[in-house]
DNA sequence: TGCGAAAATAAGTTTAGACATAGACTGGAA
DNA sequence: TTCCAGTCTATGTCTAAACTTATTTTCGCA
């Protein structure tokens, strides 16, 4: 074993992996199985099966039944993201947080975000335009649309006090969320928002939010020109 | 247990998620720890804990040793992008794939793309310039580094016949891997190749791979305006 | 030769039991 | 009161053994 680590399982996942990348097992071709990995590691088959089910979600093994365990050929490349509450992300990166809560009112669905949140287009649901700023320059702007029925009590409150995405994140837990990100050139209200120029290209992300009583919140944030959004493998 | 799954865990899993969402758990509350779910469930606390391990990981749960297990206040939310090979992403949508190398020639890495790839400025490496097709309009415009050292052989393919990426994702597993995303303007070239006009939004994924002996490729995709990419939770 | 049933195999899952360990709690010494 | 050391507990990990199940392989029969 080449690596040290804080379990055995992981110390076989970092092996395999090692072979892999370093070309001993290459794409296509079928490793030991999971009997004969335990010898050589010296370790129950279920440690060796703990660590191969890691590289399969990884992507990087195909396993099957009775066919054994092989090194992926095409292997996907995943990634995740982790959306953090943007006062975190703001507070986080050193800056002072604040936001302003720009429209709160009731309003009819728009078709497009009625697709989105599975709802009847005219349905009248609470709808928010919120600017955040780090260090007073404006950093996101949330377009946002709040279901009162799958998220009771949202009526009641002050959203210039309670960050709603704070609140929401709180109270609601969902069962199935889809997010989407795109790239859309400022219209007027975005540039002036975000302080800058009408058509500057800005980073959009898209998520929408569900729980048994159906869509409770769909949001829209358009970051600030030149915003990268990094993700973790 | 109101789920029926394949696995017992599972089934854990989806019970203790639906407790939550439905709020007989609330945020920040403690919940029995393994040994009483075991009891509860007719389970071996082995399979309580493989359950609430994959919750925990989902973010919904936060274990501590002798803490126990709680309802996670500010749930993270998390989401897995799966970035695939363009040509089985077009082909996937039922269209036909094509690509054009634009240009393919050793060139000076520029200061942008050495900091990505944490080589040296001017560095001679591989430099393509490649457009991707779906029934003959313009998907994606790539702008991909490759650095024979960590990628020995490339010097010598045509990527005109094989497809860069796809040639490197079958022969060289990476260990490590950097991606992110951003919007912008569509320059003059952008706008040519991906038959629009300039200034238009794109959105841009910038992906860099390395494996022990450095980075292998940084590529820089710029999707057709209005592309929208979608992530699962 | 072709086909379908039966056997074989490798991964998937579970269990009971054991030990390891982080970290919260307690009680006593300074 | 403060702090430190020791105790306790819930999770983390591993094991050996058994059973389950998807799939491939084999083999006998038509």
């Amino acid at each position: 074993m080449t690596e040290k680590s804080a379990s055995k399982a992981q110390a076989i996942t970092s092996e395999v992996r090692r072979r892999i990348v370093d070309r001993e097992w290459r794409q296509g071709d079928r490793i030991p199985d999971e009997a004969e990995l335990a010898v050589e590691f010296g370790v129950a088959r279920a440690t060796v099966n703990k660590a191969l089910q890691l590289l399969a979600e990884e992507g990087l093994l195909d396993r099957k039944r009775r066919a054994g365990t092989h090194v992926t050929v095409n292997p996907a490349r995943k990634a995740t993201l982790t959306i953090p509450i943007v006062r975190e992300q703001i507070e986080g990166a050193g800056m002072e947080y604040s936001h302003r809560v720009v429209a709160q009112k009731r309003s009819p669905l728009p078709a497009e975000a009625a697709a989105r949140m599975a709802l009847p287009e005219g349905r009248v649901l609470i709808h928010l335009r919120t600017v955040h700023y780090g260090d007073g320059r404006p950093f996101q702007v949330e377009d946002r649309w709040i279901n009162p029925v799958a998220a009771p009590g949202a009526e009641a409150i002050d959203f210039q006090r309670i960050n709603a995405n704070e609140w929401l994140v709180r109270n609601f837990p969902w069962s199935r969320a889809d997010m989407a990100f795109s790239a859309e050139n400022a219209d007027a209200r975005n540039a002036r928002l975000l302080e800058t120029r009408q058509g500057t290209a800005l980073l959009i992300l898209q998520r929408t939010t569900f729980n048994d009583l159906g869509a409770i919140t769909s949001a829209r944030l358009a970051f600030h020109p030149g915003y990268m959004l990094i993700a973790t493998p």
